[in-house]
DNA sequence: AATCCGGGGGC
DNA sequence: GCCCCAGGATT
């Protein structure tokens, strides 16, 4: 081997290897992509929907969230002039709720600042809520064909093995290593495709661990962790937190057929969605705490003289990636509805009807427990 | 630099 | 159970 081959395992990017990856993965994402609804003509409003949507989220699960939230919201006008409930409603069950409301909000600047029409630069869809480096990137890149990197989790993946990175990749500075090679390789022509490609490639053949798909790969020959046989140990990361263990009480008040929902705060956990009032259990028992949020709930007044006070109708685990909440449900029953004491939004409303609002996959499962309950004990 | 924010898929 | 996913905002 001359001494002026470049070493396949070396992390630098001569020009005849950025070159061959160009046009390798160009070819192979003209012959294997995958056809999807927000590929077809892309335009700025519902690549940006697409890309938010995708935030964390898989093709398959955003499928027929993209549908139904393009029915419902067909421009950008349309979004912008929507209350934020319903926005909220078809987001419902996707998670990362913040999502949602930028999503509305920076429908409201393109409309109100840019006259209905998106900012055509990288530099300036980042000034948008929501939207930071990666999605500017891409819809910069897809849309106008500006050069600009879309860094997601999978390309860093991909191009940490294709060059070989040892630096962490869940952290700023291993961040930016990838981002820099990425900009290096960079075509100048068919951009979008490109960073579309490095995505496909991610999700398809450059998965993570021993699930890489190295033979069929169609940038083999110039990856520099294939050469070494590094794959299966990039990207390295750093290790998380562990997750912390919650119980929550949630308390269905009951008044006829109606239970009483409040709308949990815009910011935080679940922001914006209804639920069945809860609290945290600071310390000690569920049912003491119980007890204790239900006289909070009716605001200070004595609970009717007879009423027999809340009842455990079971409780549910749910997961969340740094938490894991267990909720443990009373029931009680309200003569009247004007106890719904100090609650800013609160509404009463049947099960069926709460579902139809907007509410998150944990009330959910609290709801089908508390349904199930209901049969039993009465 | 670390943490928070959901939920689902795959193994 | 674990890791991952077309990330962004906040501290």
């Amino acid at each position: 081997m001359p001494a002026t081959m470049p070493a396949a395992d070396s992390n630098s990017l001569d020009a005849g290897r950025t070159t061959r990856i160009r046009r390798n993965l160009l070819r192979w994402y003209d012959a294997h992509q995958r056809d999807l609804p927000w590929r077809k003509k892309p335009q700025p409003y519902t690549t940006w929907i697409s890309e938010i949507m995708l935030q964390q989220t898989q093709v398959a699960t955003v499928l027929p969230y993209y549908r139904r939230f393009l029915k419902a919201f067909p421009t950008v006008r349309a979004l912008a002039a929507a209350p934020s409930g319903d926005v909220l409603q078809h987001w419902a069950g996707l998670g990362y709720y913040s999502r949602a409301r930028n999503l509305h909000s920076a429908a409201q600047v393109v409309c109100q600042a840019f006259d209905g029409r998106f900012p055509d630069s990288y530099e300036g869809l980042r000034g948008l809520p929501g939207i930071g480096d990666y999605t500017a990137g891409a819809i910069a890149s897809i849309c106008f064909g500006e050069r600009q990197p879309a860094v997601d989790g999978n390309v860093l993946r991909v191009v940490a093995r294709l060059t070989n990175c040892d630096e962490p990749i869940n952290t700023p500075a291993g961040k930016a290593l990838i981002r820099a090679a990425t900009v290096e390789m960079l075509p100048h022509k068919r951009v979008g495709d490109f960073n579309q490609a490095l995505m496909e490639l991610g999700a398809r053949v450059c998965r993570p661990g021993s699930a890489a798909d190295c033979d069929n790969c169609p940038v083999r020959n110039q990856c520099a962790a294939l050469a070494s046989k590094r794959v299966e140990a990039l990207p390295v990361k750093n290790r998380k937190t562990a997750p912390r263990e919650q119980d929550w009480v949630v308390v269905a008040l009951q008044h006829q057929d109606a239970f009483l929902f409040r709308r949990r705060p815009t910011n935080g956990l679940w922001g914006g969605m209804w639920e069945l009032p809860t609290a945290i259990v600071q310390e000690g028992r569920a049912d003491q705490a119980a007890s204790a949020f239900v006289r909070e709930l009716h605001a200070g007044r004595q609970p009717t003289r007879r009423s027999t006070g809340p009842r455990a109708f079971g409780s549910v685990t749910h997961q969340l990636t740094h938490r894991r909440i267990t909720f443990h449900g009373f029931h009680l029953r309200t003569r009247h509805r004007s106890d719904l004491g100090g609650i800013a939004e609160a509404q009463w409303a049947t099960l069926d009807d709460a579902r139809a609002m907007g509410i998150s996959t944990a009330m959910q499962k609290v709801l089908d427990l508390l349904e199930k309950g209901a049969g039993e004990a009465e």
